[in-house]
DNA sequence: TCGACTTAACAAAATCTCGTGTGACGAACA
DNA sequence: TGTTCGTCACACGAGATTTTGTTAAGTCGA
């Protein structure tokens, strides 16, 4: 399985740095494991996971149905069945799990393009998120979403303008979309916006969901400037909807781990592709 | 900038529902007398703070921090003073610590007036927001709101239809406000609104910020019927700017513990009052 | 109907959160 | 320049939440 503990929880452990072989495993890691185990086999029974987890199989269960909720998974008598390909990769409760430390080294270079003052929009991908730890340092600054998360996270911010782009509340997102949210997006203008997708392949950008890519669609037109920000798993990858040609985009930034021929490929079709060094 | 930890969290009571006289003091019951103290006297200091409740020093200072971000009071070099009049009294988290008992009540008795698949409209009262685990129980249900708090609370239900009204983040009100949020409202119909207001003299209804006013004013008018929350403290006050005359509002909704004289007054002014029924 | 899978309910355990105090350190006042 | 005030970083403990297992009572499919 070859599983790179990508911390989704932070150290919870505390105390004992010396040696933890096996067993922190708090509910988080295990689902996310599950996770893994259910997409990459197709199907695996609650009893064999019981097992293999060292919990109750009713521990399992609620595993899966939480699992179920999240929109990442079936389950039915006793089997979790993957979702059909794709349908799952735009929840969040999935993606924040996924990829975490590419994400924020990411997040901390596009950081860097905001501008003291500027009037900032995000957009609801995890990715985007994450540069706000960042903007803390600087405002005075505008900033808009319709990321349910990210306005929380924001309104905790002193000296911080904060807005919200209305919208009809999607879970599997997170976030506010529809018409209200596009109208609201058109009524504006900004300096810079961040944008995030699940696909790239051929020089344009995926996404498989419609509504999601109305409004992402509405985010760059409405930006002056427009950065898409990737990680390399995004590269391999397409999906059903087309957003976009990449040289809409401001730049492109993406992880250090992208593969050459991956980056190379990109700049073909004439993208300005920025590489983020690791985090420190 | 500093980032504020969290939100002062809501009612950790919880069981002991008869009496509390004296000690329980958890720090959210100190800042309401602090604030009563600084508001009577004018000013107080850190250290006769420290003395009156018997704790640190540096507790006075957290609590005092906290009232300041909240826009209670200002503090400098060991004194607390008060904010000019009126300022505080429209902020979530000093309304958020009043009149618990009758707002709930009023709440309870609000939510038997929304229809199973109603479209409901929520203002940015604490009052409205009480409402929202009793619409728990009837979904599928379409609730919209500006109020952040009750967007976050309304997310987490499931089958619930969440609308978020946009607008620009107001920490004083914890919810968004402005010409977008106004938009949103105008491009919209609901089946009933329940509002709330700080003031209530003569047949009208007030509010001491203009922004806000505007706001209720549009969800007033974008829905089919409206009911106007109120609890008795609400009654004796004016403010600034009138919102709107009482006989616009489908009901006014008041507590039990209402004088009669006041009720008569209202009904003079040709207003449906109910009365709510204490909360059981 | 049988036997598995599921769920509900309760209680125990692990964990996290919050409020608080202490002492060290820096900043402001006199 | 010394003294007082304010803040930061850490630790401790009570209380609440979350996680989990067990037992018992359903459900579903064959």
């Amino acid at each position: 399985m070859t599983v790179k503990h990508g911390q989704t929880a932070d150290e919870r452990t505390g105390r004992d740095p010396g040696h933890d072989d096996a067993r922190p495993a708090g509910p988080e890691d295990r689902r996310g494991l599950i996770t893994e185990l259910v997409l990459d086999r197709g199907s695996v029974s609650a009893q064999d996971l019981s097992e293999r987890f060292g919990v109750s199989v009713m521990t399992v269960h609620r595993d899966l149905d939480e699992l179920q909720r999240q929109g990442v998974l079936r389950k039915s008598r006793g089997v979790a069945t993957a979702q059909p390909s794709g349908t799952f990769e735009s929840n969040v409760a999935y993606r924040r799990r996924v990829n975490t430390d590419a994400k924020k080294a990411v997040a901390a270079h596009a950081a860097r393009l905001v501008e003291p003052g500027a009037s900032v929009l995000l957009d609801d991908s995890t990715t985007a998120a994450r540069i706000i730890p960042h903007l803390a340092a600087l405002p005075p600054l505008t900033v808009a979403t319709n990321y349910l998360g990210a306005l929380t996270e924001l309104s905790r911010i002193e000296n911080m303008h904060v807005v919200a782009l209305g919208g009809t509340y999607d879970v599997q997102h997170d976030s506010f979309l529809g018409t209200t949210c596009v109208e609201a997006i058109r009524s504006m203008r900004f300096d810079v916006a961040f944008v995030s997708t699940s696909a790239v392949t051929a020089g344009h950008a995926y996404h498989q969901e419609d509504r999601i890519v109305a409004v992402k669609r509405e985010m760059v037109a409405a930006a002056d400037t427009c950065h898409l920000l990737l990680d390399h798993s995004k590269l391999t990858r397409g999906a059903l909807h087309r957003l976009l040609p990449l040289d809409r985009f401001t730049s492109v930034i993406v992880d250090s781990a992208t593969p050459d021929d991956a980056l190379s490929q990109l700049r073909e079709h004439d993208v300005r592709v920025e590489v983020a060094p690791d985090a420190g």
